[in-house]
DNA sequence: ATGCCGTGGAAACCACGA
């Protein structure tokens, strides 16, 4: 089972993208950011023709959530992200998919920071840390991927003291995005790629994409039950590379099937199960 | 060090992104 966070930086501009990605890599479920589409506009059946199950949550020009399940329909929890009720941004939905709790997240980027859209993350992520304890805890896996707009750490960035100002990295979210870490998630990349370079955003300008000038941004984090999974975490560069491709590469995780699609290992069953 | 590029929406520029 796949499961790939992808910022596609407008559905509409990168519909044949995100088309031909769906069919080359065939992920199981994924999680869209920034479709700068309102709800009407969505395009479903293509989404439905490459053989996608889905629920999102549009808006006029900016964010844009959904989450796509190839062969099944995502269930949804809620599309907002608990907390505020003046929020009216597009940036959560949640839905169980394939035995899986999914929450996927577009952060605000916080910038200028300081300032009033800096304050706005914050709170942002204070919501996002008091929705995600109860989500860890729970028995079975939960996944929130997507867009954090956090660079965790100074080997999550290119030149790390380029952007000490930044609201992608100021001391302020990245002490946030570690309390959230302490709740006992599991960042899936750095978990299994403890030491290389990985990132997952390269600017448009600047070359940054061939000087590998990029940061990591987009996160999979996995709660204890999903970490037990975990066979691998990758980012698909390539897909950066593409002709018209967003300034994010998708980003994603293998988990092992789940004890219920598996068969049960029984007092008189000496070996592997045979499928 | 910097929106130098890209997208969407409105209006031949602006907001926003990270």
């Amino acid at each position: 089972m796949r499961i790939v966070t992808y910022n596609i930086n407008g559905i509409g501009a990168r519909l044949p993208n995100l088309r031909r990605w769906l069919d080359e890599s065939a992920p199981d479920i994924v999680c869209l950011q920034e479709l700068k589409a309102p709800q009407e506009k969505f395009p479903e059946s293509v989404i439905r023709d490459a053989g996608y199950g889905v629920i999102w949550h549009g808006q006029k020009s900016w964010n844009g959530v959904a989450i796509l399940a190839r062969g099944t329909e995502p269930e949804e929890i809620r599309r907002v992200l608990p907390g505020d009720p003046e929020d009216n941004h597009s940036r959560y939905i949640e839905a169980t998919v394939h035995g899986l709790l999914i929450g996927c997240l577009y952060l605000p980027n916080g910038n200028p920071a300081p300032g009033p859209r800096f304050d706005y993350k914050l709170r942002w992520l204070e919501r996002l840390i008091t929705h995600a304890a109860a989500l860890v805890a729970r028995d079975s896996p939960v996944i929130l991927a997507g867009d954090y707009n956090v660079i965790p750490t100074e080997r999550d960035v290119y030149k790390p003291e380029r952007w000490v100002d930044d609201a992608l990295f100021r001391v302020e979210t990245r002490a946030a995005f570690a309390r959230l870490m302490q709740q006992g998630w599991t960042d899936a990349i750095r978990k299994l790629h403890p030491d290389a370079q990985i990132y997952t955003f390269w600017d448009y300008f600047r070359n940054a994409y061939a000087r590998d000038a990029g940061l990591r941004i987009d996160h999979l984090l996995l709660n204890p039950a999903a970490a037990a999974r975990l066979v691998s975490a990758n980012v698909e560069r390539n897909v950066r590379g593409w002709e018209k491709a967003s300034d994010h590469a998708p980003t994603g995780v293998q988990l092992r099937e789940g004890r219920g699609a598996v068969r049960q290992m029984g007092p008189s069953t000496v070996g592997p199960s045979m499928t």
